[in-house]
DNA sequence: TCCATATTTCAAATAATATTTAAATATTGA
DNA sequence: TCAATATTTAAATATTATTTGAAATATGGA
């Protein structure tokens, strides 16, 4: 993973409101939630709603699908993976302090797991 | 973990320079490192480098001590730690998709994490 | 078709954050 | 105490993010 892409998302995470959208989703597991539930749960307007999902899916921490009138949105769990990997690699030099095991929902979400991309 | 904490520890390592002195410090263990050596590292001017450690330090997530003329900092894995956690903290539901084990360097982190004065 | 629901876009106003330079502080050793 | 090294602070400037409200788009059902 690049420092680029890491910042990114980070970044996207770094915000009051994001945070608590990314973690309604996260909460939610797979299937997702509908955008207005997530505005419903975390009391944010429907525009800075939609501003701050664009912000965490330009992140890749997001993906969203249609489905009849409501748009679904759902945590990319590769993504955050990926993301807490490359802030504990070679955590303490190499000499881990603890063994470092798959983080959660490994696997599932995306189809497109390109294995373990250290960076 | 208060939501406000969290977001504002990612808010900071949302941010190349500081993510990649995070990095640095996180790869260095509980010894750290001067100053000097992350901006010799990093590239980092050496205002702009004081200017990030103290961003990181205000939000929990390195802590510093005077040794001699050297200032060494260290990432603080406890609160890294609890960051992951609160990120991932009842994914899927409380359907844990794969087990969840302790994150880096567990209980170890500095000897003195509690009361260190980094806030 | 028409209306209600769901979500996004746009533009303007506001607010927050980053970068640089130069000067200041603190420590060590001569 | 002086000079060198290591780090921080302050102030000026530049850049970017966030909120709001109104209007636009799209879907499904009466």
């Amino acid at each position: 993973m690049e420092i680029k892409t890491a910042a990114t998302a980070l970044s996207a995470l770094g915000h009051a409101s994001r945070l608590a959208v990314f973690r309604a989703l996260v909460q939610a597991g797979p299937a997702g939630l509908a955008a207005g539930k997530v505005g419903e749960v975390t009391g944010i307007a429907p525009s800075s709603l939609s501003f701050h999902f664009k912000e965490l899916a330009h992140a890749g921490l997001v993906s969203a699908r249609q489905e009849g009138r409501y748009v679904i949105y759902a945590a990319r769990f590769e993504a955050m993976n990926e993301l807490l990997a490359y802030l504990t690699e070679n955590c303490c030099g190499g000499n881990p302090c603890l063994p470092m095991s798959d983080p959660v929902c490994g696997g599932v979400s995306s189809p497109a797991t390109t294995g373990k991309g250290s960076e």
